[in-house]
DNA sequence: GCGTACAGACCAACTAGTCGGTTTGGAACA
DNA sequence: TGTTCCAAACCGACTAGTTGGTCTGTACGC
């Protein structure tokens, strides 16, 4: 138990391999030749290729979602609640950043049964969001002509194209990554009494309260 | 030359094709199957799969650098300008969906000296969002504090993100998205003073005017 | 008659998955 | 402690199916 199992050493392998070549760039030789294993351990381990890009997907969207259900509970306010739900998601990228890659390029290629499953918890994702943006506007923290589709998918599509250009090793850390995204959202979002809220105005940038 | 040539068919197909399944999901086979072609019409017009997946990039790449570049020229102040780069941007979903699909999804599977050409188009559109950001934060049009990488970024995320969700005939015309885009990327971005400049406030849903 | 555009049978390479076999680790027993 | 035994873990040669690409031939416009 000390030393890592075949399994965890395949999924590790895969996920280095897929995001850089793509799912159908490799091979399953190629994984198992690259950590040390046989046509025979991942076989045993998985059912099919297919399976290993399933597990892939739900180890992602499954934590990502808990932690946004998590701050959901945690927070009482819209303002707060959404703050938090995007720096939970933008710090997964530490850890996470080839699941992430990987879930965001080749969802195409998940079985049907697959990709149901994967979805429904994408849209719980989604949901999550909307009703955080519906709230901030009926509590009067976001403008009312805050269309709340665009507005949450917008903030999905943002912190996800992160995939295509974070650097772990980058110049900004992933705190201050998330400061300027919730600092960029918040802006767009709130109104002008909002942003004079002493509560809030921690999430932004700048605290110099303009006038 | 009044009906349609074959390699426009095949191209047509293709991006329906791997618009839904992938690149690696549809065969040549495929494709030539349901255009009513044959492989020796593909491989007259294409040297390989590769190439028509090279084609399909470029044409896209190719028109809305162009179409940044003439907003950028046919405006002068760095909020229009993005304005209008954004809106041009938006535009382009109506026409080139499945190009735009195939562009963000399959790109990993472009052979290297195909890579190459398309990222270098892909880094020149970058540079000019960035280029206009820069232009706002000098011009105090913009806030000091956005950065503008990260900035620059999120509006090449959102915007492109689109892909997963714009559907042609949904509830919103693109002309609503887009404008919903500009409102909330420049509630972001904009100084207060900024804000209330009429020439800027037509790009805000709501004129208003917040005292 | 000549080159361009296309047809379609064919091929060679590749790849996911199989299957009989071997190793290993630990439970049960003496 | 040593031995037996079994199942789970793992190995790797092999296969059947698939797929990008080729090649020979043909139709047609000029």
């Amino acid at each position: 138990m000390v030393e890592k199992q075949l399994k965890d050493r395949i999924i590790e392998t895969a996920l280095t391999l897929f995001e850089k070549y793509g799912y159908h760039g490799v091979t399953v030789d190629r994984i198992v030749a690259e950590c040390g294993a046989s046509k025979g351990g991942f076989y045993h381990n998985f059912k099919s290729k297919d399976e290993l890009l399933y597990h892939i997907h739900d180890v992602f969207i499954t934590y990502v979602l808990n932690k946004a259900q998590e701050a959901y509970v945690k927070y009482k306010t819209p303002t707060k609640r959404l703050c938090a739900i995007i720096q939970s998601f933008v710090k997964v990228f530490h850890i996470y950043k080839p699941h992430i890659t990987v879930f965001n390029q080749e969802a195409a290629y998940l079985k049907p049964e697959y990709a149901e499953k994967i979805n429904a918890k994408r849209e719980q994702y989604k949901q999550i969001i909307f009703q955080v943006l519906r709230e901030g506007i009926e509590a009067k923290q976001f403008r009312t002509e805050v269309p709340v589709e665009i507005a949450g998918l917008s903030i999905i599509g943002m912190v996800n194209w992160m995939y295509k250009w974070y650097k772990p090793d980058g110049p900004m850390s992933i705190e201050q990554i998330a400061a300027a995204f919730n600092d960029l959202i918040l802006h767009s979002l709130l109104t002008e009494e909002a942003k004079r809220d002493e509560d809030v105005s921690s999430f932004l940038l700048s605290h110099v309260g303009d006038k």
